[in-house]
DNA sequence: GGTTGATATGTTATATGGTTACATTTATCA
DNA sequence: TGATAAATGTAACCATATAACATATCAACC
């Protein structure tokens, strides 16, 4: 319910406890969290925002840990497909998760001008969204909901009579 | 407040209209509705699904319309800046607005088995993303709603009990 | 009705994002 | 320890989208 995001926090923090949780749920599913993939994590932890795969890549291989796309398409793949990562369709990039474990449908908030993204929570299944494929006869199983606009900070350097 | 998209339409009128609606908005508003945007609109109203730029322009290239990428993309540009076309960002696709001319923010129904899509209708300030936007002062200009799951033909089919 | 500025198109080349396919290695577990 | 599955390395390629610039067409005013 919080959205964190386009606030000042301690992200050292957050950065260890997002790698520390994402540890355990791969050690309580014995999921094989290897160093491609944890760096992967960390990449997009530390940075915390939106990534191209290909950015990733560039520091990967400085690192050695590999040079060629599918290097990092996988350890995405994984990444996303246990919901540590969160792809957002619109800018074909890749952000951290800020609740990594918890079963959640995210929502985007994309600031158009300084391209923060913060992360909220969405419920497709309610509002109309919802109601119109309860008429249809629709199965929701998952959904992409990004919503592009001004972040606070921007929207004060815009007008800057705020 | 109609979904359609899954059921069943007459389908010929529904390409007649929607192209005299264009038409008349372009007019209303000084647009040029030249050939290449006409047809590109038309491809997409008669196939009624979402389709690739570079389908698109296949259809284009044997119709003499024009060979290259751009003529395709200026196309689309044109009609989706203008609403008479949607991109589905999920599918990296197109498809016609089923009410243009009307400002609105569209929401999409995405069958993952016969990639049929249903466009309804989004109110991205209401609920919870509305909210969680409006507590940190974001502003949200446009958003990308589309939920992904199985159309009511393909459930039967996955469940033939129904 | 011709001139001019803006808008639209033609075309080449290239950037960006993502996948296939197959060989090799590393982990898991009986 | 050996069999099987999972993960990685690597080359080649496909798919999506844009930049840049030349040419043509339109719109509107004198």
């Amino acid at each position: 319910m919080d959205t964190i995001g386009f606030e000042a926090h301690d992200h050292k923090g957050c950065v260890r406890d997002a790698l520390a949780a994402v540890e355990a749920h791969c050690a309580r599913h014995k999921l094989q969290f290897t160093p491609v993939r944890r760096r992967v994590l960390e990449i997009l932890l530390s940075e915390h925002r939106a990534m191209g795969a290909y950015e990733i890549l560039d520091t990967l291989r400085d690192e050695g840990l590999g040079s060629q796309p599918p290097v990092a398409y996988r350890a995405l793949d994984f990444l996303v497909s246990n919901g540590f990562v969160h792809k957002i369709e619109r800018l074909n990039a890749f952000i951290a998760c800020t609740h990594p474990g918890q079963d959640h449908t995210p929502a985007f908030l994309i600031c158009r001008q300084c391209d923060a993204v913060a992360e909220a929570h969405a419920e497709p299944s309610k509002g109309m969204l919802g109601r119109a494929a309860a008429d249809s006869g629709f199965v929701i199983e998952q959904a992409v909901v990004e919503a592009m606009g001004l972040c606070p900070q921007c929207r004060e350097s815009v007008h800057p009579c705020a």
